[in-house]
DNA sequence: AATGAATGAGCGTTCATTCAT
DNA sequence: TATGAATGAACGCTCATTCAT
């Protein structure tokens, strides 16, 4: 996950404020209503901007959801890289797996519209928009699965686990969460530590 | 979660045949590609019957969403409802998670586009449908619960789990698989003895 | 204005009575809502039947409006003749009059919804309508002129008035009155009272 | 019933002619056919737009339908107005209506289609939009019975009248004349003049 | 850089009508 | 005599998209 855009342009034009305006207002509302149920003029009603005016910043709907689901990803991935870098050298498989699922979860549920549109939607989206996703998607599940492999290498979990299939369960618990979260009720910080002990203890009295 | 349909109607007239027929096509677009993706000349399409007609048995779209979300419950709670039921009296707390979760991913992945449709396409509905479901939806989570409570009070779960949350995510992990699921790499029946034995065992080595 | 159509038929097959129930609820609808705005459907409705059993009475909906519309003409014609032939031969014209505008406002106002839909609709309906109810409409207002006439010849009438001119301004005055009359006002009699003493002697102080 | 358009707007930007073009070819087609068998695509041909155009200027046919019906009124208020204001301050009662019939039957039959619409739909159209009507319809009225009481005032008309329904019976023949004017045959100068003959003489012989 | 105006295709829905039963 | 089921055409309306300005 490298190449920060801001390298690429360090003083953002006028028309830059106004094209992130449009992939703000998409993904909270991709993620609100689905897709197709979300109209080019709620888009840019919401940006502040005339319907007309978005294609001067975009070809068609679908290439701004290609954007929104491309950053969504983008982010989430950032997000869970930096977390993990962060910790010290010494640190246990274990604590990179929770610094992950921390990260993932805050992005997913308290930081990135970006990030819970694409969980949220990708499933019903056109399949040429899911395809154009699908390469940035099978990279951030390689990390993962580099996570799990740590861990599994340092005898942190057992030899016997099958890594791919652990990272659905795991990930799928974590991403289901965006349909039940209630950010008054529980921290993502807090989740992440139960989920991770459920994951490596289990439930078992 | 009683009641079979047959009961009542022992030989359907040709209307409840082409009502069904509306219904089973709308289930497996809606699951496709999402509510509002989904237009009525498809669903009578799928149905062989023309878009007009489909009046003739509804008053809107929405009303085929709301049944269609409401059967997708109703089919999983009765299949998870006869499994478990179907276990003898003496059948451990464990054992009756394991075929209640095999009977939802049974239900979920290779039986009903009801259920899948539901459980994919809940979060991008009108907010007027959703709540229509959620009753259902609240009955179907108190099973769970009672399950797992049964399971905790025989000492088989721990006694500082937090139920609701174990619930919240198990069922994240196996809802989440209609995103990844392949029929042709691994059966049901094997997922829900992998999930379950994570679940209890947890993966530490 | 002959043949009453219980001479035709002494004893009405319970056909007739459905028939007449579709003629009743048709007029009524145009009436209040006007021909295009009126639905098949609704018609069957207020007549008990369902919308397809209409088609063993009448080919098509401009048909009932054929029929609604003649009946409409009819049954006023009826009235008003009736009401004058009623009248002792020595009789002027003036009374003449007020009784056929006596007989046409009660007809138009309290008795039959045929007439009232005809007078409101006539205008709206398509030409082909139209000219099909036109023969009747000029019979009728032939009948008006003989009145008019008979009163001028017995010089009640001044001998410059334009009959054709005054014929219009009379009906018009009382066609229009479906519009805003109120029962719990006024009585049709006290009406027509009325409307002939301004007819005759003017308003003038 | 003053406020020229022209004073706001100077110079009519595209889109006022546009919006006007639409409603002229409404109130052509309302007053040909009525409301409900009028349909947007008739408009929008007869407006040299498409039908998905109109909804650039209004949000739905009805609103289109309340425009035509205010301008209908509006415009025939400010004619008779005008008509009777240019008359110099010492005409009589007479006058003043006479001049007041002529500008409304020129409106009616001549000029306005909006205002022949108005007239005669207005009985046939929804309830609600008959109700939005209601406020200047009942100012227009207004407006008669101050010519009438001017009249009755000055000694005109005679002391017993009942103007109010003098003015239904005076407007009753006017508006229907819209049922049967022939322009090829009477000047509405003409008739006009008639009718105020009629109304204060009456045709007493 | 942004918009007002317009469009074409298609949407959910209605409705007169048909016809086997 | 009446209806349940179905249809084809059209309706009011929406929407992504275009383009001159």
């Amino acid at each position: 996950m490298p190449a920060p855009r801001a390298v690429k342009r360090p003083r953002p034009h006028k028309s830059d404020v106004t094209r992130h305006k449009i992939l703000d207002a998409s993904a909270k509302l991709f993620r609100e209503q689905g897709f197709s149920a979300t109209t080019l003029r709620q888009i840019a009603s919401r940006a502040k901007i005339k319907a007309g005016s978005v294609y001067y910043y975009f070809d068609s709907k679908s290439q701004i959801l290609d954007e929104v689901l491309k950053i969504g990803i983008k982010v989430v991935f950032e997000a869970v890289e930096k977390a993990v870098d962060a910790l010290p050298e010494t640190a246990t498989g274990r604590t990179r797996l929770e610094a992950a699922v921390a990260a993932h979860l805050h992005t997913l549920l308290r930081y990135s519209d970006y990030t819970s549109a694409n969980i949220r939607i990708f499933g019903q989206v056109p399949r040429t928009s899911q395809n154009r996703n699908r390469a940035i998607r099978r990279t951030y599940a390689e990390y993962w699965n580099g996570l799990l492999q740590y861990a599994k290498d340092r005898g942190e979990i057992g030899p016997d686990a099958d890594l791919s299939l652990v990272r659905l369960f795991l990930l799928g618990s974590v991403n289901w969460s965006v349909e039940w979260y209630d950010p008054k009720k529980k921290s993502t910080e807090f989740l992440a530590k139960k989920f991770c002990n459920i994951l490596f203890e289990g439930i078992g009295g």
